[in-house]
DNA sequence: ATAATAGTGGCACTCGGTGCCGAATGGAAG
DNA sequence: CTTCCATTCGGCACCGAGTGCCACTATTAT
């Protein structure tokens, strides 16, 4: 039971049967063991013992599931950039901050990586992911628009959220390929990779 | 009727009803029409006189309607790629290339308008489009990955495959907001305020 | 107890997509 | 002309994701 279920207060009406975090555990681990496309929703929902029609209101789609609470990484990644010293220049904040936002604690490696290996090889999953990025991307946007005092939505802004997202995908995919490595320095070889194609 | 199809020669069995080009624009007139939710695959179906059934010998999903034939455009960009010349550095050649891939004969700019329009805001769209974006930046890559004499599945070249792609979709978003601007220009504006941020 | 509130889940429905199979079509061979 | 063959067509039945509706249930407040 995660902080934010135990420490709820009590409302009005039934208690909920389960939560996000549960239902996302439970998913992940079928699809880990049999494959995205292989698990329905009714498995999902049998399995964590509530309705199909239940599971609907805790998750928009199947396709939400391996994503988990993805909110809360980008509230962190925002709030870190917002810490980070005028000085710094705009490509170095971007690319430490797209890093160590890639840094996890050690526990948990190989289910993160399962996850990313779901995400990034199913096709349907692969698609329905721009919509995560997308959010992410506007979070690079608006701080890259603060930076150079433009409007987050112009050009300038939108393209460097666009090669941030693209720097730190192809990072994923090496890494998943590249056993040994680590990610946030994948993603750190990425961005001065990325530069040295710019100033050739 | 398209070359392809009237100089195909005479196969035996039983001839088409139709194309994917005519289902294409059929699909296309009645998705800018009604808006892509709701037309049904059995509206496209009606609209050009075939079976639900057969359409999906056309095209695998309705998804793929909009896109058209994009392999030949892919074909066009590679063979481009092709002919640079070596003295011509990568950012050059890449950011001239993707800019040329997108300028388009004068006849069918406002047809045009309205795919990417709905390629780039239909959320349904968005999401699939991932599938092609992947075939475009494999084109990218496996340019990038000859020039630097690195496999083209490798970290750099796959980077500036999602680079080039970002720059590009960035620059398609803002030429649907500003209607004078030309998409190429703001391809090429695009990349050069790239190169902006990694220069500083 | 009773009312108010919020979660549950069955039912029926829409829509995209697929497997199966027989019918329709048109060229080639006799 | 007839037969054969290749190929397309399309109906039918089915599956799975996702939704609207509504009655039911659990829990707290009065």
């Amino acid at each position: 039971m995660t902080i934010a279920e135990s420490s709820r207060s009590s409302p009005r009406g039934r208690t909920p049967l389960t939560s996000k975090a549960t239902l996302s555990r439970i998913g992940l681990e079928l699809f880990i063991e049999r494959g995205f496309d292989q698990v329905t929703v009714d498995d999902i929902a049998e399995a964590a013992g509530i309705g199909r029609r239940t599971f609907f209101r805790y998750f928009p789609s199947k396709n939400d599931l391996p994503w988990g609470d993805f909110e809360a990484l980008l509230d962190q990644l925002e709030s870190h950039l917002d810490t980070v010293d005028h000085e710094v220049p705009l490509f170095d904040a971007l690319r430490t901050a797209v890093s160590e936002f890639n840094r996890f604690p050690g526990d948990d490696h190989g289910l993160h990586r399962k996850r990313m290996e779901l995400l990034l090889k199913n096709p349907t999953l692969v698609a329905h992911s721009t919509i995560r990025y997308e959010a992410w991307r506007a979070v690079i946007a608006d701080f890259a628009g603060r930076r150079l005092d433009k409007p987050a939505d112009h050009l300038q802004p939108k393209t460097i959220g666009q090669i941030c997202l693209g720097i730190s995908v192809s990072a994923h995919y090496e890494w998943l390929e590249q056993e040994d490595q680590s990610l946030p320095e994948l993603i750190d070889s990425g961005f001065r990779l990325a530069r040295d194609v710019f100033l050739r």
